[in-house]
DNA sequence: TACATTTACATCGTGTGCGATTTAATCGTA
DNA sequence: TACGATTAAATCGCACACGATGTAAATGTA
């Protein structure tokens, strides 16, 4: 008997993250649609509400992506007048990202939304307690990856 | 004083699931690099490694992906010889997924990979007691999601 | 001060994901 | 048997992700 069940889908821990993350996004979009937000854009939003005026480096460091992918989607948070991206003059390379007015204001509106995707999980079996923990180990899941695969 | 922490990076599991999914996906790269994989093919593989013949959408069914998703990707897999589609003459709106030789013999290189992953993490302090608890809310979460995104 | 190295960001190409729509085939039912 | 509803894939457009490379500025060091 061969045993292929060691490449079973089951017997992963990458494809139920994957589709965790994936589903996770599907739960955000319709909520941050009245935003007209994406995600990954949502998550630049609230790197800079925490603390606001960072480099594409420091908001990379924060969401483990870096300038390939961010310049991009900073620029379209830029065309809808959410924050303002200026090179600094202390350091020719470096561009600073701080929000605008709208940006700022936005943040009242998304306060909620921690609070409405919360009320989707009141009905359900998911213990706080086993929360807990998952949290916990995703965060330590984390601190592995990022060191086997720097 | 104004209660913004709800909407700190660290008070949400939205982001860590999403971060380590991008990590892990990143872990395997190197790995899938051999074969010549992205890591969807790879999971694309393995659900017809597991079962032979599948039509376009029980594969979107094992994986939570739909046609305008897998339609490109089975052409690419399709490109590499390593599969075949083929329009079922029963019902004209069905294709059937098939694994070629060469994709059925490609079985055989991944039989590793697990292992490989597996290995990396050796050195580490995650528990094994704690991963199948990590697992089992991971599966329990995406029930919960797949009903509230359904 | 020259100049190789490093750093910060941008650009490019490829491959997903996914909402929305299209196309063609099948099904259900009057 | 007509014919509207449903179903399975495919197509389209947009927004990520990310490896690889490019560009310009700053840094380190002989």
């Amino acid at each position: 008997m061969e045993d292929a069940s060691v490449l079973h889908l089951k017997n992963q821990f990458c494809f139920p993250l994957y589709a965790a993350s994936r589903l996770t996004t599907k739960l955000y979009a319709p909520i941050l649609k009245a935003l007209e937000l994406t995600y990954p854009q949502y998550l630049v939003l609230m790197v800079l509400w925490e603390n606001d005026q960072q480099t594409v480096n420091a908001i990379g460091n924060c969401l483990l992506l870096e300038s390939n992918t961010l310049t991009p989607l900073l620029k379209r948070l830029e065309q809808k007048k959410l924050l303002q991206r200026t090179r600094s003059s202390k350091d020719e390379r470096v561009v600073t990202v701080a929000l605008t007015q709208k940006g700022i204001d936005l943040k009242k509106e998304a306060l909620c939304i921690p609070q409405q995707i919360t009320a989707l999980f009141e009905d359900t079996t998911l213990e706080p307690k086993n929360l807990e923990n998952f949290h916990q180990t995703l965060y330590k899941l984390i601190d592995v990856l990022k060191e086997k695969t720097a």
